[in-house]
DNA sequence: CTGAAAGCGCTAACAC
DNA sequence: GTGTTAGCGCTTTCAG
């Protein structure tokens, strides 16, 4: 509450000049030990804490990492901010988040406020804005990682996901299984799930199984609603399929609600196997086979990236990491006995 | 990337002083309309950003608000967050987020942080060491407001959730659709749950229903998997309950699996009620009944309160809200014909 | 290795 | 109403 104390009280404390003390907080090689023990204990002392503001004067950035994306709730966006602020913490970074949903203007806006604030680099995650939110930043010359984009359209470091295997090892363990008739329930349509359902229908046909295009299905948000009522068509269908495979958990749950309703268990009438973001598949009724999407890690990869690149703003060449997913089997798809429990 | 353009540019650009563009910044009401206009022109023409850190300079605060919670993953987390983030972006603050999570040190550490950057003011979820974050804060000066905290030990704005109340609506509830029996699944130790017990034994008592102390087991943490085995030792047990109260979703989760683990179906064979932070209870295959909590709201809430502090900070007098959680019937504690879906 | 001094962009008196 | 001016706390040459 009381006056701040500065690096003026320091240097008093201490007996030696402002500069020095500057040195110490910057460039601790550079000073005597001496000096900087003597320095080091008056900041200790006095309880000192640097006013990030004065920095950004001479342009410094502040220790601070933001995270754009679509909708902070949503498991995707909970994942990677764990992620990212986990990572940032253990650096020392603050974090600053923002969801772009209910925002009519563009990102730019938001841009802008980050660059008023001296913000270190931006997390962005892939959404609707994307393109738009990319290319604001680099106007105003914030460093970027992209996370999740399919489309690799602008020149930045980025970060993906291989959904398509994830969606690959899905249909190859259902066939293992013996399932020929595998649904697909998509999500609103985007990039990623197209990507997705073009994985889905080549390891179908690499295998001779029916046909997928005809057993996908679109619902037209991520939500359990949305996948009762496309799960619903599907079971009203003239060829039930034996097994589906759901683009987000949410989906899932909803097939789980429209097999309930219809008097059905999975795994025996349905299997049932869904991409997850976070871990909520395991905590179902039926605790649900999952392309497991490390969305966490992304996070924390991400900040690395960006810090990696703020190191060498000069002979940086932009990286582009791709993970993959890892199927996680559980009761969903497969009887009790023989799954990998959890 | 170009070098910033400042308040002298503009100030050049609209043939003005500083000191005009200043007061058209921060009081235009003090500005000649003509002036005024003239002004803004310029700064839209160069695409002006102010520089937050030169205002630090001045004692201002920047226009941020800092979120501290014990996790920022958890539902209550992750509904906080939303509420705080959807108010400040509506007002154009920012807002930084951290989770005391794995954090060894004092959350004063943190504090330093959040001084040093200036940050208008912090919300903190109540959680390990809120008085430690309380009083660190209050050091340093900056305004707080304490969320879902239910001792009223520091002095600061606060803001909590009636669970007594929602305890009580959970249970009344269950007794009017003939339930004698009721088991309650508490979650690890803390002051919150306390108050639920307290609540959940005197409904009971007020109807002379079975005494509840005896039913009530402690999960040791807020998971599916506690969850599931607390409520295992609830079916081996000597009386078996016909509802069960679970003080979060997870844990209902882990019920609903017991549940069926043993071959036995909600609600016919167990009714089941959950405390919801978020909507996950709507997501269950048979949907949870659940008393609701509107963690979201709450974050609102505590921006508006934050901010209602520092537009007057000598006449303030600390406020104190209490909202109240509203009970969901679902069909998991009642028939669908009955239930008020969803 | 250390100190003196010149600002960084902005706000807030205070004069005009 | 508007302009002049003195810093805010810090970094960074540049001398010593």
């Amino acid at each position: 509450m009381q006056r701040r104390v500065t690096i003026r009280d320091v240097a008093r404390e201490a007996g030696v000049s402002i500069a020095t003390v500057s040195n110490v907080l910057n460039r601790p090689g550079i000073v005597a030990a001496a000096t900087r023990i003597r320095v080091q204990d008056a900041i200790d002392a006095l309880e000192f804490v640097r006013t990030e503001g004065a920095r950004q004067l001479h342009g410094l950035s502040a220790p601070v990492i933001a995270v754009m994306m679509p909708e902070t709730a949503a498991p995707s966006g909970v994942e990677l901010t764990r992620g990212v602020e986990q990572e940032a913490t253990g650096l020392g970074l603050g974090v600053m988040i923002h969801s772009g949903r209910e925002e009519q203007a563009a990102p730019a806006r938001y841009v802008n406020f980050l660059a008023a604030q001296g913000v270190h680099g931006v997390v962005l995650m892939a959404g609707d804005r994307t393109d738009q939110a990319a290319k604001a930043l680099h106007e105003r010359g914030l460093p970027v990682v992209i996370v999740d984009d399919h489309r690799p359209r602008v020149s930045a470091c980025s970060l993906r996901m291989d959904d398509a295997a994830g969606a690959a090892d899905a249909v190859r363990h259902l066939l293992e299984r013996g399932h020929r008739t595998i649904a697909y329930v998509d999500g609103p349509a985007s990039s990623r799930s197209q990507h997705r359902l073009q994985a889905v229908t080549q390891a179908q046909c690499a295998t001779g199984a029916t046909a997928a295009g005809s057993l996908t299905v679109r619902a037209d948000a991520l939500t359990c609603e949305a996948g009762r009522q496309a799960a619903d068509g599907l079971l009203a269908g003239p060829s039930r399929p034996t097994a589906v495979l759901c683009a987000d958990v949410a989906l899932a749950s909803g097939v789980f609600q429209a097999l309930h309703h219809a008097g059905l268990r999975a795994p025996d009438d349905m299997a049932v196997v869904g991409f997850d973001d976070g871990m909520h598949g395991a905590s179902a009724v039926v605790p649900l086979t999952t392309v497991q999407r490390p969305v966490a890690e992304m996070g924390r990869q991400a900040v690395r990236m960006l810090l990696r690149e703020t190191a060498t703003p000069s002979t940086h060449e932009h990286e582009h990491l791709v993970m993959r997913p890892e199927l996680v089997v559980r009761e969903s798809s497969q009887h009790a006995s023989t799954a990998a429990g959890r």
